[in-house]
DNA sequence: TGCTTGACTTACG
DNA sequence: CCGTAAGCCAAGC
């Protein structure tokens, strides 16, 4: 099982109009917020990876500030040019497991 | 084998 | 709100 494989999980887990942090993924798989930044690019587009923002709400750095524009389209909670962590943050049930470092 | 870089995070000012 | 600093793990060279 690859670490790629696990985030596009999560990933692709995270319902229409949410978001999660790369930390959140991080979290849940027990790794490093960059390893999974690094993984996100072998995804491509085959998860919904404006999906997934920063800590503070700001969606991904890369294709260009196109990610909010996606975002709005399925009425994710913004709150100014940021998403608003309060309400969009994906329940962690919405994965309802938890990939700890020391077994599961 | 070792250094540099990065779709990051948290903390401080 | 923005800039800087330290910490983090993996990929690239």
């Amino acid at each position: 099982m690859s670490l790629a494989e696990d985030v596009a999980g999560l990933v692709a887990a995270i319902p229409a109009g949410r978001v999660a942090s790369y930390g959140d993924l991080a979290a849940q798989l027990g790794v490093g917020p960059r390893q999974v930044g690094h993984v996100m690019p072998a995804l491509g587009d085959g998860v919904p990876w404006w999906r997934v923002v920063r800590a503070d709400g700001t969606p991904a750095t890369c294709h260009g500030g196109q990610a909010p524009a996606l975002l709005d389209a399925e009425g994710t909670a913004f709150r100014g040019r940021r998403v608003d962590m309060r309400t969009a943050r994906v329940d962690q049930k919405s994965w309802g497991w938890v990939k700890a470092p020391s077994g599961s």
